[in-house]
Parts: structure tokens; C-alpha cells; sequence
RNA sequence: GCCCCCAUCGUCCAGCGGCCUAGGACGCCUCCCUUUCAAGGAGGUAACACGGGUUCGAAUCCCGUUGGGGGUGCCA
């Protein structure tokens, strides 16, 4: 996923699951230096010493100086200074820091011998070399833990944190997973393109200095600083991504955009022939790559479905619908059998000039007695596609052929009777 | 409760003491173009949370209030 996102990594992965030792070997050294101790209180005894105490959260240091012996269940916490403050600049929010006295006495290793993530996560970073630390707002407390844990190591503390704005839906609250829709893959399935998602993610949170918000992504790359991202956080806006996702697919070559497009045809190779006979059409009409189908559907399909609210607008409260669709027989009956048959004649100019002169003959003219192809192509259209909005009428009319054009339009004339 | 962060149009972003009668983008509305729908063009709608300072001068600096969010696990 981050690769489709376009998104490389150094090194390969590292897997904490494997490594298991290294945290605990970490742990016990923290214990031998005294900056860790073992402790047997249970999440209950805890709880129970809080109430009494007035019922504020977080671990005592009920054993902070037991100088307990390692035994089975017995879980490593950090002891946390008493006093003093532990911070670091942060590249987007500048200075933070914590009073220590706030910061509890810390699990580093469960009762089990399981390592925390944290204690696992800051001795991992500092082993690989991180310089940067880029993450959620949701980790700033515990940045000041990651940070002891490192300095109580020996280790090497990362060069710069920046700690990024939160996602938020429309009720200002975090993204979740379980509520909102914060899959990649789905976006992705969905018909978006990475590149506008990429976009989309980068403007959130940032902007850049031209203004120019819809660009490739190597531009956004080269103009990003996360001294310029602000702090507060941001809507993740669909219909802008939508926005963002169509200008991204309107800039595509029509070749590339087809090559895109093609997981999404579920037709074979006839949806794919019919795409091709009218790209560019299509590909300044879609928003999203889900919508390229529905648009060509009915060149595939042998009957398209007919939109009830489409026939409503056009047929029942249209004027002089049969006239139309008689008128329009007549005149691309005779399209399709001029030059003896050949096609040569059935091209969208031609049939544009032909439902021109159907629109008046039928009467569908306005006061200077010119054509009203607006009302004209109505009836039309919903014939041979059974809605009322699509891709341009004459090449739409060209590329379903003499035939089958024909065909729809009787079927709909029979259908008034 | 405690700790941390945030606060400019409905939304996203610009603004980092005077150029701001606050700019751009999405959305929405109107008009133009037009064979529908898009695209394009021209307009419009709409914001510096509040109160104190500092300053010759604050959207911009400081403090407070209010509001919002995040974190507070032997979860990752």
C-alpha cells in the first residue's frame, strides 16, 4: 500500500516480533543501572491505592524502591526523574516539554516478558538510525517517555520529531478505523488515483507557497517542509479529494488513462473497444476511475436500463417526444443507407446535421425557427441509453453504430403507443 | 481529574507587526459558453472565538477566558 501510494523504504522491515531478546536484554540493563525496577502490583492493586488516595489515575511507585527480585510476573517499570523537565523542538508545534514529575512510573516489560511497544519502539529507532521522527499528535505523550528511555540507554536521540496534525471526520474527531473511512485500499478500489491521494494528503495540513494546489507529486515533494505544516487539525474532505482525484485524471494521456481504467471494466473486451472509441470524452466527464463503466455501460450492454427519473424529466414531461423520435428515425434510416450502405456516412457530424433536421421537422424550434438541439437530444438519448445525461450524443450515436441505434430508438417509439 | 496541543470563510490552505476595506482552493449560488453532463470563463456567498495587555500600529507578540482535540493501560 505504501508503495502504490509511491512511498519507498531503506533497509528491509523490522520485525519486533523477533526480537524479543534485545528489549529485554535493553530492560535489564536499565534494572542493573537503577533507572528500571521490578514491581508485582496488579492493575487492581494499583487502582484500589488510587481510590484510597482520592482516586487520581496512574501507577504510584508503590515499588519504586522495593528493589524487588526478578520473578515470574513481575513486570519492569521505568523510574521516571522526580524532577526537572523532558522536551524537544518539535518541527511543527516549536517547543514542548513535560514537568517529570507528571510522567508515572512506566511498564517497559509486562509481567509476562512481553516488552512494551514503547520500550521496543524508541530502542528500534535508535538501533536503525532514525533521524526524523514523523507521526500522529496522538504520540506527543509519549514522546517524553521515548525520550528517557533512549537517554537511560545510552542511545542515540533522533535529530528532529514532528509531530503531524490529526485527521479528523466531520465530527472533529480523530480518524478511526472502526468509524470513518481510512482505508487506502479502499480508496484505491474505489477508483482514485495514488497520486491524488498523495496530493489530497499533503495539502492537509499544508500548502504550498504558489498556491497551486492540484500539481504532481515530485513537485510536492520538492516543496514540502514540515516547518510549514500547521498544528491544528484538519477535515479530511471527500469532496475536495474528489475534486483533486478528477483534475489528476484529467491530466492523464488518454492511453494511460485507459491502461488505468481497465481494472475497473468488468465487461471483457467489448467495454474496453467501446472506452476506446470515445477516451478523451469520458475522461473530462469521470471523477473517479468507478465511474468510467456506468458511462459507456450502455454501448456494451443490449438493452440499457432505463432511469426512471431520467424518463420522467425527458419523456413524460417532454414536448413532442413522438414527433422526435419518428422524425429521427426517418432522417438516420436514411444516414445509415446513403452511399449503398457503407458506414461512410455515419459519423458524428453527419448525425448531428441529420437530428437537426428531425428537431425541426418535429417542431422543435425556437422563434427564429432554428433547431432546439438541448430539447431535441433528450428523447434521443434516453433511447439509445436510457438516461438523460452522458457523454456527447453524436459520437455517442457513431460509435453504437446504425443498428442498434435504430433498433432503440423503434423500441422507445413503441413504447409511447 | 491531571498533562499536552490547537483556535482565520461551511471545509482546506495563505498571512509570520504596517502592503489586510484579510488572499487562494473545494463546496454552494448566479450568469456566460454549450447537443445533456462535464470542462472552461465571469461574478457572488462567507472567517481573524472572546477579553485584556504590548505597540505609533495587531489576524499576526504576551496573558487570561471560552471552545475543540489528543493523551492518560502489564494496547500498538
Amino acid at each position: 500500500m505504501l508503495r502504490w501510494l509511491g512511498l519507498e523504504w531503506d533497509g528491509t522491515p523490522v520485525h519486533q516480533s523477533e526480537r524479543g531478546d534485545l528489549y529485554r536484554d535493553a530492560a535489564s540493563k536499565l534494572v542493573a543501572a537503577g533507572a528500571a525496577y521490578y514491581c508485582d502490583c496488579t492493575a487492581e492493586d494499583v487502582q484500589a491505592r488510587n481510590k484510597a488516595a482520592g482516586g487520581k489515575p496512574g501507577y504510584d511507585g508503590h515499588c519504586r524502591d522495593r528493589a524487588l527480585e526478578p520473578a515470574p510476573a513481575r513486570a519492569v517499570r521505568f523510574r521516571t526523574p522526580r524532577d526537572g523537565r523532558t522536551g524537544w523542538t518539535d518541527l511543527v508545534r516549536g517547543e514542548i516539554s513535560f514537568a517529570n514529575a507528571d510522567i508515572e512510573d512506566f511498564v517497559v516489560v509486562r509481567g509476562n516478558g512481553a516488552p512494551m511497544f514503547l520500550l521496543a519502539n524508541s530502542f528500534d529507532d535508535a538501533d536503525m538510525g532514525i533521524t526524523h521522527v514523523i507521526r500522529g499528535e496522538d504520540h506527543v505523550n509519549s514522546t517524553p517517555k521515548y525520550l528517557m528511555l533512549q537517554q537511560a540507554l545510552g542511545l542515540k536521540t533522533p535529530e528532529a520529531f514532528a509531530h503531524m496534525p490529526l485527521l479528523v471526520n466531520e465530527q472533529r474527531k480523530k480518524l478511526s478505523k472502526r468509524r470513518d473511512d481510512v482505508s487506502m485500499a479502499d480508496y484505491r478500489d474505489r477508483g482514485y488515483l495514488p497520486e491524488a491521494m498523495a496530493n489530497y494528503l499533503a495539502l492537509l495540513g499544508w500548502g504550498p507557497a504558489d498556491g497551486v494546489e492540484v500539481r504532481p507529486v515530485e513537485e510536492i515533494v520538492a516543496l514540502y517542509r514540515l516547518e510549514d505544516v500547521n498544528a491544528s487539525p484538519a477535515f479530511f474532505d471527500q469532496k475536495k479529494l474528489s475534486f483533486v482525484n478528477a483534475e489528476h485524471i484529467r491530466a492523464l494521456a488518454p492511453a494511460e488513462f485507459l491502461t488505468r481504467s481497465e481494472p475497473f471494466l468488468t465487461r471483457g473486451a467489448s467495454a474496453r473497444a467501446a472506452l476506446e472509441s470515445m477516451v478523451t470524452e469520458v475522461q473530462e466527464r469521470v471523477r473517479t476511475l468507478a465511474e468510467v463503466e456506468p458511462m459507456i455501460e450502455f454501448l456494451v450492454v443490449d438493452e440499457p436500463e432505463v432511469d426512471e427519473a431520467s424518463w420522467t424529466k425527458v419523456v413524460t414531461k417532454g414536448k413532442l417526444v413522438t414527433e422526435m423520435l419518428d422524425a429521427t428515425i426517418e432522417r438516420l434510416a436514411g444516414l445509415a443507407s446513403d452511399g449503398g450502405g457503407q458506414e461512410s456516412g455515419w459519423n458524428p457530424a453527419a448525425i448531428q446535421v441529420a437530428v437537426a433536421d428531425a428537431a425541426v421537422a418535429a417542431g422543435l424550434v425556437n422563434a427564429e425557427g432554428a433547431p432546439q438541439l438541448s430539447k431535441a437530444q433528450g428523447p434521443v438519448r434516453v433511447a439509445i441509453s436510457g438516461r438523460s445525461v452522458g457523454p456527447p450524443l453524436w459520437e455517442s450515436l457513431a460509435t453504437l453504430g446504425p443498428e442498434r441505434t435504430l433498433a432503440r430508438l423503434r423500441a422507445m417509439r413503441s413504447r409511447l403507443e
